[in-house]
DNA sequence: AGTTCAATAATGGTAGAACCATTATTCCAT
DNA sequence: ATGGAATAATGGTTCTACCATTATTGAACT
């Protein structure tokens, strides 16, 4: 018996997603560029106008244009970047697909390898970030917002510098998680996660010392991520009943 | 000066979107339950149809929702699942943002630990399904998709049985990638990663010796990933011309 | 009784037109 | 120069009508 495949009938929008994706991705449309307005395309594709339109929702949700209103607005081709799928994570982990205890176990596999390759990639530029960035976050915070954007943010340089985008995509996915977590459990940021908690990676890698930076990352990480298993619980409590999504 | 916020004003049904979401993820929409008709749901939301079509253009396109046509369709709640994510991932690799080398470096760091989870938590079930899976890959196989196949099952079974689902993604991820550029640019599949290679690792885990399976999986992951990053370039000049995505 | 097939109704899919809202540009009055 | 109205282009929204798909119903015919 030959195999037979299943017979979809495609919807004309996701033609046009298609067509539009290919010319994206295949590099004919690049960053930057403005696509015919809608009435254009929807005359050169010969549907209607909604098929493009909701084409252009489906394209804009997976981050490859964005659309500005007004005269001279359309719908512009965009760099692909990694929010849409550090939104998808975060949307798992809200789900409950993944757990912070899983998290941590990949968490405690990635970020010392992360501080090494950070240490072998140290440059003078980075060099100097790093160390402004610990020196900020060793300031008193007015927030508990600002006091997290600056404890991650030396955790966001390291991935920088280790010079691969997955190992970056990751630390931002696991710092939106944490940042979370932290927001709706946490009554004092500064107590489970103390100023100066990073210090002994960035000296490490500021030295230069691969082995150091990455072992030094690794008893930070058992630290704080026994702190935020516990802060889960929490989390998943006060979500379970009121909305307001991101 | 008080810090202002930038106005963004919003659209109906970005509006409609959130509620939505903030619905399935708090719980009070469940998997498998059926929405309102578009026609109820405009007049229940107090906007037109188009509206709330293009919020579940949305919502399918981020896995919350599936659409199915005719009576007795609608959309239907979604369990959230990995699909989408592993599909962003692939398109962050089309779209040249991360490379083989990179994923390389990746994979060599965390499917040895993997590996060795997987051994740690052995069950009779498991090995049976590893067992068989062994035997299958090293049948010859009538097409390189069998053989593909046959040859990631095992990846998949490893990553299902270390019980952390973000592995279990990871994996997926790699697999794709992997798959899409072996079917672009390899002529024979078994050539490239010839039966057996999977032998060590499987043998090692199967033991339940979580030691030596990382370092098996080391080893093969070293000795496939050399020739994958080979491969990768003879994939990126075949699809900077031609088109048909997935 | 069982089978086949046509009619029906509910639902998503598509199309077109009209109008509203936002924005850059132009031009005019001050 | 500055401020503001008019203009035009574009996306945003709505409405209406109709097409396409599918489950159900029931009649007609074995």
């Amino acid at each position: 018996m030959p195999q037979f495949k299943p017979i979809r009938p495609s919807r004309v929008s996701d033609e046009v997603v298609m067509q539009l994706r290919d010319g994206i991705l295949s590099g004919q449309l690049k960053a930057g560029e403005r696509l015919p307005s809608e009435r254009d395309l929807a005359q050169e594709f010969e549907v209607s106008r909604v098929a493009v339109r909701e084409a252009f929702r489906k394209l804009e949700n997976s981050g490859f244009i964005c659309i500005r209103h007004g005269a001279t607005g359309g719908a512009f081709v965009q760099e692909l970047t990694f929010d849409h799928l550090t939104m998808s994570f975060v949307d798992l982990f809200l789900a409950e697909k993944i757990s912070i205890q899983e998290l941590y176990q990949v968490r405690l596999l990635n970020e010392p390898e992360i501080a090494s390759l950070a240490a072998q990639h140290l440059t003078a530029e980075n060099a100097d970030r790093l160390g402004k960035a610990l020196e900020e976050e060793e300031k008193p915070s007015q927030s508990m917002e600002e006091d997290i954007h600056r404890k991650t943010s030396v955790h966001f340089i390291l991935a920088e510098m280790c010079q691969n985008r997955f190992f970056e995509v990751l630390v931002r996915a696991l710092m939106e998680v944490t940042r979370r977590v932290v927001l709706a459990g946490a009554p004092d940021f500064n107590f489970i996660h103390p100023a100066g908690m990073h210090r002994p990676v960035v000296e490490a890698v500021l030295a230069g010392d691969a082995r150091r930076a990455a072992e030094a990352m690794r008893l930070h990480a058992i630290e704080f991520g026994k702190t935020l298993i516990e802060g889960e619980k929490a989390f998943r409590d006060k979500q379970s009943r009121p909305l307001s999504g991101r």
